[in-house]
Formats: C-alpha cells, structure tokens, sequence
RNA sequence: UGGGGCGUAGUAUAAUGGCAGUACACCUGGUUUUGGUCCAGGCAGUUGGGGUUCGAAUCCCUGCGCCCCAGCCA
C-alpha cells in the first residue's frame, strides 16, 4: 500500500515547486510544526508532522518544532513533555529549533506597539459581552466600539498600563482598526491582546498580557523566516487577517496553506473527546492502548515506520474526508508481517492428551521463526504428550469447511506431529475440558511420507513447558462508524473493546520477551505492556489481529441467517 | 441564506485540454505447514444542466450538495 510514498505529490508540494521555479524563497522550503501543549498528540497531528517536517525533508529544507503557547490557562510543562518525545519518537528532527512563541512576546509587543503608532489598534473598554453584540452577524454588519477612535497617545498609555498589571482581567483588549462592516467576521476589530493574570508555564508572572492566535501566529511564523506556513482548513477564514497584520507592519511575510486535517472512522479526534475518555474513565489514561493518541498506539505496538507511511499513505488534499481505520491497521500489519518474529501462544486452552505418546518423552522440533524473512533462523519448540490447543480450534459437531479438529478428524500441529482426535471428555454440564488424540509418529515435523494431506493447522503449547500469561484483545473503542454523529459519542462505545484473557500459555521462549511486537501465529501481533505487567506475570496487548478470513466468512453466515 | 472552502468507484487519492489510473475494501481463482503472506483476475467513478473545443474531470455559465466562520481558544 505505502509503495511509490516516496514520489507521492500534493498540491502543497506543487505550490513549493512553482515556488522553486519562480525563485519566490530562494528555493527555500522552511516549515514549522506549531502544537499548542494543552493535551497529546494523536494521529491526526501526525499526518501534520509527517506533512511538515515531510515537506522539509523531501525539499532540502528546514521544520521547526514550535511551541504556540500564548495562552497560559490553558497550557502546562507537562504537554511540552510528551508533545517532545512524540514527534521524536515518529522519528524527525528539529535539530537546534526547538521554539517557543512566549520566547518571542517582548517582540510581540512591540509590534503592536508600532501598531498602536500608525493608528490600526486601539485599546478597547468594551466587555466580552459588549464585543460579542457589537460583532454582527453573519448576514449583518457590525458596530464600531466607542473606544476605536482614541488619539494614538491615549492607546500608547493605556497599553503600556494594560501590560504593567494595572487592570483586572477582562477590562480591557487591544484590537485592531479594520472594518466592523467586512463579511469576514475574523476582520472585525478582532482582539489582539487579552489581559490574563495568570502565570505562564515558561515566563512565570512577567506577562499579564497575552497575545490572541492570530496577532501571534503570522509573527512567529514570521520571524522564524518560515516560507509556508501550514495549517489546516478552518483557518482558511483567518488568513486575510494573518496577511492584514504581517502586511500593515511590513515585515516578512510567509505564506499561509491550508489542508483537510485528518478523520478516520470508528474513532475520536478531537483534543476535548479524548479528553473526555480520560476524565470519565472510558480508558485508562491518554497512553491507554485503544487510544488513537500517539502514546497511545505506540504502546498499542504501532512502529513510527507504520505510523508514517500511513500519514505519507493518505494524502494531503483539502477536501474534508474520512480514512477508514482498517488502513491504519493495514500499515501496521504490513511492517509488522515483515519483521515480527513468530512465535505461538494459546489464547484460551484447551488440554489435549496424545495417548500414544510416551510419558516421560520430551522432543525438540524445529520452528521457523519469520517465513518472510530466511534470516530471522529458527528456534526449538518442546513437546510432549500433554499440550494446550485453542477452543475455538476444536469443535464438536463441525460445521462445513471448518479445517480444525473434531472427533474422527486430522490436523496438523505447527511444526509437529498430525494428530487425530479420538475421544472427548466433558464436565458435568456439557462443557468439552479435555480431549484425546493420538498421533502418527511418521509426520514429525508437519509432513507425512505418504503424501496424505489435511486441511487445517494448529497452534499448540507443551503443557509442561507452557509460559503463563495474560493476554488482552483490544477491539475498536466505538461501535459507530461516526461516533460524533448523534446525541452522545460516549454512547457509541464498545463495550467489548478490552477482552481479558487471564489463563493464556506461551512458548517457552516468551519468558523473558525482547521490547518488540511478536505474532502470534494464527492470532495476531502481541506485545509485552510494561505498564501492566508485574514480577509475577507478563502482560501482553494485542497491537493488530490478522486477516482472518474465516471470521469473515463466519460473519457471512451469520448475516444470511439475519442473525 | 454574508463570507470562505470542497465535490472523481464503497472509502481515499491521481490525471490541469488528449486512452479516467492507483491503493484500500469487496468478489473469483491459484500458492501455502499461519483460514496469515504472496500471486492472478474481477466489480466499481468524474455532483446536475448548458456552453467553448476536433477533444472537457480539467476552461466558461448556471444549478445542487457538503464543510467552516459570529471565543478576550488555537
């Protein structure tokens, strides 16, 4: 699928290449990423990482890591943090420009100083209240605030006053002169500076004035000597008002593009509903494994390559759309098929006694550990006379083309023996606890000599030498393709998205597991989860299930019967 | 309905006046010691109506549909 990535094009690019041809930067590609750090990355930020620092990359250029942190209520060290590793982890590299837009509020200020000079802000006494019904409506014009003609001396001193602490939050803005009658409601007198006492989490208590996104945005960008300035569609709105500032204070001058942010279906995106799983307790944290969070799917066990080459894999257009999430899994299993290392594990047991092989006898049968790659070798797996098989592989009155083991059938273990179930034991409610088989000595190593095929093959551990786990299924966290759609998104959750298997038994060698993601085979890919795992007992987490065209086709029937 | 955007198979995404292509999904079949992988084939599309042109997804006109905007959030 992430073929070809590497000379995928966009309209972003195409504007770079006109750019180059026309000499307009000097053939210079230099973007930023601008997180504000008021919560965690998620997928949808890394479709703009991977697009900016992308950009860079594949153009010679530069991308800046940069904090917009111009809102100190809202803001905390501790998102900086996570917001750092993340798009380190995704694998980019800011080298030196690591920037922040509080490093630049003492310029900031003095641009709206020479603002105030040349007679386009003034300071307005207007409450928030008072502003909002002065706005206008969409169809409507608004009305100027009385404050908008105060003489240039009067803003000069009221500013310098705003900025020394002398008045209360909310008593006063600086806004710009521009038009309250203009159709986009973004040029009406909007507000560039709010008093806010409150301290910030990089400058302490220096400022109690605090500039608005867009006076603060264009400037950063500018001063950084960005030439685009990427974001995304609903600021579309906001860049006649990006270009009035930067124009009217006649100062570099980057230009703003913007794109269609990333959605996917069966999932939330949205800093305020992730939030929301947080607070409620939906999810065990930001980093919970169901999470689309990057904390979260890196430690669901999705690699920065898979995360990359499904942002590089989507696109960058600026038509609202919805990815289905299958191809995020898709990049997943697509890595991870070619790199996981094999191993087996039996999710819920099911004993199973070889009657015709001896007591005591333990063997060591060859098993390879990645058929995608010949280099991964191989590794010995014990058997014995007792083993544990998956239930769901054994069934006792077998519907057709179901290619596991009932009574009378052959199956072949994976790297072992043929076996064939013989006899069936069951508790006093019906319920199957244990089954006999014997084996055929001639198909050591999964071939028989005489040609004989069978149909199915199964996973299966030595009881004697079984690993004790726990092991969880993580499904989709909603039910509804659209969470969003509807009263609630809380109401679309899965009630199934963690399935706790406490009794999984696991190859030998899955005693002390490698920090990597390992498939099951028949079950998936599986990784260790160092946050719930004890001394006592290895947890692992599902990152990705296979294809699994029987479930598919069991799907099916099921459906046909309107069940 | 003021302004700003966007309309190409089920979902995404190419083609910028010259054979509507690709991926995922779906369906067939083949290979297979994972019902995995891989391979082959198939289904399926330009928002409607006009116009310009030898030729239109592309240019023009005109409808229709969807998204965004009335925070001292970003």
């Amino acid at each position: 699928m992430s073929k070809n990535t590497s000379d995928q094009t966009n309209f972003i690019q195409k504007i770079i290449d006109n750019d180059n041809a026309s000499g307009k930067w000097d053939t210079r590609v230099h973007t930023r990423f601008p997180p504000e750090p008021n919560g965690y990355l998620h997928i949808g930020h890394a479709k703009s990482i991977c697009l900016n620092f992308g950009l860079a990359e594949k153009n010679n250029g530069k991308c800046n890591l940069r904090f917009d942190d111009t809102n100190p209520v809202k803001e905390e060290e501790e998102f900086v943090q996570s917001i750092i590793e993340d798009v380190k982890w995704l694998g980019f590299d800011w080298e030196d420009r690591l920037f922040y837009a509080s490093d630049y509020f003492n310029q900031m200020y003095e641009y709206a100083v020479q603002l105030i000079r040349d007679g386009r802000a003034f300071v307005c006494d207007q409450t928030a209240d008072e502003i909002k019904d002065c706005r206008g409506t969409l169809t409507e014009s608004g009305q100027e605030s009385p404050y908008r003609n105060r003489s240039v001396d009067e803003n000069l001193d009221l500013f310098q006053r705003m900025k020394d602490g002398e008045f209360n939050n909310g008593v006063k803005t600086l806004r710009a002169r521009i038009d309250m009658s203009h159709s986009n409601l973004n040029m009406r007198d909007p507000v560039i500076y709010r008093i806010l006492h409150a301290p910030h989490h990089r400058t302490g208590d220096t400022w109690c004035i605090y500039p608005m996104y867009d006076w603060a945005h264009g400037l950063e960008d500018s001063i950084e000597r960005i030439t685009h300035s990427i974001c995304t569609l609903e600021f579309e709105d906001h860049r006649p008002l990006y270009d009035w500032y930067l124009d009217q204070l006649g100062v570099y001058h980057p230009q703003q593009i913007e794109f269609a942010r990333l959605n996917l279906n069966f999932t939330v995106v949205s800093k305020r509903k992730l939030k929301q799983l947080v607070d409620e307790n939906h999810v065990d944290g930001w980093d919970d494994p169901r999470m689309p969070t990057l904390s979260g799917l890196r430690r669901r066990g999705y690699t920065p390559e898979s995360i990359r080459n499904f942002a590089e894999d989507v696109g960058i257009t600026k038509r609202d759309s919805v990815i289905d999430v299958v191809r995020l899994e898709n990049s997943l299993r697509e890595e991870l098929n070619k790199k996981a290392p094999r191993v087996l594990g039996v999710l819920n047991p099911l004993k199973v006694v070889i009657t015709n092989y001896s007591d005591e006898k333990t063997e060591m049968l060859e098993a390879v550990n990645n058929p995608e790659d010949p280099q991964a070798g191989t590794r010995e797996l014990p058997f014995s006379k007792e083993l544990y098989i998956e239930q769901a592989d054994f069934m006792e009155d077998p519907p057709k083309k179901y290619f596991r083991l009932g009574p009378g059938r052959e199956v072949r273990l994976r790297y072992a023996y043929f076996v064939t179930c013989t006899h069936v034991i069951k508790d006093e409610s019906g319920n199957v606890i244990e089954i006999h088989c014997t084996y055929d000595p001639e198909t050591r190593g999964g071939n028989s000599p005489d040609g004989r095929k069978v149909k199915g093959t199964l996973h299966w551990v030595s009881v004697p030498h079984a690993i004790e786990a726990e092991v969880r299924l993580y499904d989709r966290l909603f039910l509804k393709e659209y969470p969003e759609n509807g009263d609630s998104f809380v109401d679309a959750l899965n009630p199934d998205s963690c399935k706790i298997h406490t009794n999984a038994k696991l190859e030998p060698c899955l005693a002390n597991p490698e920090n990597i993601t390992y498939q099951f085979e028949r079950m998936g890919y599986f990784k260790k989860d160092e946050k719930y795992s004890t001394n006592e007992k290895n947890v692992f987490i599902r990152s990705v299930s296979l294809r699994d065209s029987w479930a598919r086709l069991m799907k099916q029937g099921a459906n046909q019967q309107g069940v």
